[in-house]
DNA sequence: TGGACTATTGAACGGAAGTCAGTTGTTGGG
DNA sequence: CCCAACAACTGACTTCCGTTCAATAGTCCA
């Protein structure tokens, strides 16, 4: 067991990896300008000037912890593209909502994570939105208005995101995760079927 | 006119008013932690310390100028209960994507307008959605899982918030008024077709 | 007219973000 | 095995900004 007071030195991933984890923990608790950089410093067993070394600024910080719980939910909806289309949209759907339960902080704070219409923060929400809409266009035939489709699309996106966050605020048995993966196929399904020609 | 250096008195109302028009137009524009009390100040023209006599802290002057769009939102498609439900629900729309086009920025610090998971400002987006969930509630025949339905009322408003913002800032012609209010209108439809009795 | 009420000011405080010159583990070449 | 160069790391310092508060000055009514 080392002293506290002794300098641990450690690889730049291995210290980066740990101060996002340690973000997550913290801003998914408490809002933005509640955790102070002190704060995660402490929890974290380092000095304020090494979270610099890291992160230029606080809101880069932040940024980063979104980004990675971003990923996380990117990796974690990653469907095997060989199912059937319809197979693979309620496997993807079930892994979102698993994701949500276990993960409930990390998602809150990736979606109600804006700083107050920060654009850099905006953009990360939206590329999780833009990559569920890119994996659905995927299976779909050329569309004469493919922009129109996508804001539908992204809507859509919205719903499901929307309902997730009732549903892991909600009390248990309000409803359950196969009503919520049938319910929102079907919007899709009814959705295409208005816009698809 | 009178001297800029000379104090200028008004009632609690106006100045009050005033000073949540200036939060609009700075907060619709900036991030949150990039506007300063200063900044705001200045502008209106008073004093740091009269902020402090409106508002307690940023954080609730924040939340009182996000509450105020909230509330426009809530008037401007605020319709007619005389009307026939379907009509109600075209007109609610169509008022509702007005706002969206005539107050951007408003709409957008609304809808983005959190800071990083703050309950409060969390709670002012859940009572707006809570309300057009409500005004759909009040048309419907009584449900067997009121709780449930709720959730899935409130992604249908989800899926309006996020096409409402993909068109606002998709370029123009992407997609009409008109073919954003016949799709959720249908889509309205369609959830209700599924889950109502 | 004057006194009370309160909107308004401005200076000062405290705490947190951000900076930087110096320190100490680590690593690879001699 | 040693030492020199590199990079992770520190902590004290600065600066900025939210917040406080005692003092000031419009306004209204008696």
């Amino acid at each position: 067991m080392k002293k506290a007071t002794t300098r641990t030195r450690q690889t730049v991933d291995v210290r980066r990896a740990q101060l996002i984890a340690q973000g997550m923990a913290f801003f998914g608790t408490r809002p933005y300008d509640a955790v102070s950089i002190d704060d995660i410093a402490e929890a974290a067993g380092i000095s304020k000037g090494l979270l610099y070394h890291y992160f230029p600024t606080k809101r880069d910080y932040y940024a980063a912890v979104l980004e990675a719980a971003a990923d996380d939910l990117r990796a974690q909806t990653d469907v095997d593209p060989m199912l059937e289309p319809d197979v693979r949209m309620r496997t993807g759907l079930e892994a979102y909502l698993d994701f949500v339960k276990a993960r409930g902080p990390a998602y809150v704070a990736l979606m109600r994570g804006g700083i107050g219409s920060d654009p850099v923060i905006a953009g990360i929400l939206d590329r999780v939105r833009g990559h569920f809409v890119d994996t659905i266009v995927k299976d779909l035939p050329a569309h004469p208005r493919p922009r129109a489709l996508r804001v539908l699309l992204r809507g859509w996106v919205g719903f499901v995101e929307v309902t997730s966050l009732a549903w892991l605020e909600s009390p248990p048995g309000t409803i359950s995760k196969t009503q919520l993966v049938d319910t929102a196929s079907r919007m899709l399904v009814s959705l295409l079927g208005d816009v698809v020609p």
